[in-house]
DNA sequence: GTCCCTGCAAACTATTTGCACCGGG
DNA sequence: CCCGGTGCAAATAGTTTGCAGGGAC
């Protein structure tokens, strides 16, 4: 929040109600979110906010580096936090569609060395893994890592298939 | 193109001038290409190709595991052959948006290492690595690994930026 | 007060779909 | 022949933009 506002001075932007209250339902969200998700809670405490302030709120906090922008193959861009955070990647179900986060420090070397060898300076990267959760693989047992879905408001999308 | 026919008629579903040719087109095509450049390259052969063929067909080979979808970050979508290529990952110059294709076992095996640390069956994966080309950074002599750009249909594009 | 910001609606872009006619098996 | 495919244009979905009025500094 204070790294927004910091980025907002420095460039002679201002400072509202309305990015306020929508850069701090965005950072209060665990995982991904989408704009129309994120416009729907920014909602419950100020009906009035439109879609196009969502989306211009969402840039800002992009450039200033504070949210990142994903997406996975289906639907809609799904944003989330970056920055504070330290890095990690994403291990998606292609059953059940859930996002699992992970970090692995030899990769991110490796990847390193890649960009290195063409002569890049790495910036930044995604990676993704797709792939059938345990459950999904039926696995009666089988403790699927996202049994506790609670935190999924992209559960309630119905998968495409 | 034998398994996109063999695909096809598993599914009885035909084999169409038209599919084929923009199949064709497909194949002949190196690194990536969007449907409105499948398109253009279709109609110097048939101009009565529509765009609405094109997205049917480019769906049908991806469903059969021939071309894949790539969203890097920009535009519009790209797709490039898939199957029996082996497989590779991405680096993207962020400042030229030049896209350079790689390999490295080394990444692979981590990521199938990862998945399975949490009960996944990897099924595929995305990786891309955005940095600055050598040219991009200001090295003067640098061998830029994209000087010959020629095959680059991309590189028409103004970057956004 | 000066600009930037907001909300709305219209504009845009990429993609999908409905439909009448065409053509492959 | 039959049923799926094609081309067109219209419909959608996600995102961006123009503009008149409002608010931060």
């Amino acid at each position: 929040m204070d790294q927004f506002h910091a980025y907002l001075a420095k460039n002679q932007l201002k400072s509202t109600r309305q990015r306020d209250l929508i850069a701090y339902k965005f950072f209060s969200t665990e995982g991904h979110i989408s704009i129309e998700e994120l416009l729907a809670l920014s909602r419950t405490e100020n009906p009035r906010i439109g879609y196009a302030t969502v989306y211009r709120t969402l840039k800002l906090l992009t450039e200033c580096g504070l949210a990142a922008m994903r997406r996975f193959g289906d639907g809609q861009t799904m944003y989330e936090t970056a920055g504070d955070t330290e890095h990690h990647d994403h291990l998606i179900c292609i059953e059940c569609g859930h996002v699992l986060e992970f970090q692995n420090e030899e990769i991110e070397r490796e990847q390193e060395r890649v960009a290195r060898s063409f002569g890049f300076n790495l910036v930044r990267h995604r990676l993704e893994l797709y792939g059938m959760c345990p459950k999904a693989r039926g696995i009666k047992g089988g403790s699927c890592p996202h049994d506790d879905a609670s935190k999924s408001l992209r559960a309630l999308r119905p998968s495409r298939s």
